[in-house]
DNA sequence: TTGACATGTGACCATTTGGTCACATATAAT
DNA sequence: ATTATATGTGACCAAATGGTCACATGTCAA
């Protein structure tokens, strides 16, 4: 699970997983095209992504094909997104019921807690420390 | 979303998003209790995540409160997941009714793609999954 | 006012990371 | 057989990262 997440740290490595969810099974050479750097770089990368799973090879002659896997990608909005978002997501649609009227918009970029939305989403314990 | 994927790649930071999921609104102090690490380097980690919009903070008399903010999570979702995860998993459903009764089982987590098995779905690895 | 407490800053260091290159190996094509 | 193509390896370097510390600031309490 960390190798994953260290590996979708790269602006890079995002990049070349898009290019092999547009085309699977790429090679190297392809890969690395227009990527601003060298093929080096690219299978620097590249190997990073295998050992976190993202990218499957298999050579074939003197190329070797490079295959997107998305289960590590599952995984991970299994034990992260599924934690944190989905979560959320039911806490917004109770407070949008309970606070029906008053312009509950969810905490846009980076809002300043407000006691009674944190209260509702049931993070009562913060109230308490707010009070205090 | 470059900041978010790159804050998420650090476990202590995880650790750190872990732990204000389970009680939100903690301080510095609380935060960097039992971290394995002085309080200078998780203030270090806070700031990472401050910086990419999964952590709010709000100062309070002499110490400073951090909340989570999923909303960057939700976002990965989907603009990540709901690329890779959900397209495998219409694919997933669609493989499972396609190869009813084969009972091929090649290697293991990350599967070689096979020019056939490639051939027939393009996520070929799913079924096996599927069938475990 | 004095002292304890919570957080902030900048310098500093070791390690990891992203990238290149010279060189090597293996396969395809002529 | 010779040459061109595709990938691999290890050394190497610059920059980013993770972490600590000495010190400074702001705030609460007696």
């Amino acid at each position: 699970m960390d190798l994953v997440f260290k590996a979708l740290a790269d602006s890079t490595r995002r990049s070349l997983l898009d290019n092999l969810f547009a085309r699977d099974g790429q090679t190297l050479g392809e890969l690395s095209y227009g990527l601003e750097m060298t093929r080096f770089g690219a299978m620097k990368h590249l190997r990073v992504l295998e050992r976190a799973g993202l990218v499957t090879t298999h050579k074939v002659g003197r190329q070797k094909l490079h295959y997107l896997n998305p289960v590590p990608i599952q995984e991970i909005h299994e034990r992260w997104v599924g934690k944190y978002a989905v979560p959320w997501l039911r806490a917004m649609s109770a407070i949008k019921s309970e606070l029906e009227g008053e312009s509950a918009r969810p905490p846009s970029p980076a809002a300043i807690p407000s006691r009674d939305r944190r209260a509702a989403s049931g993070h009562a314990q913060i109230k308490r420390r707010i009070k205090e």
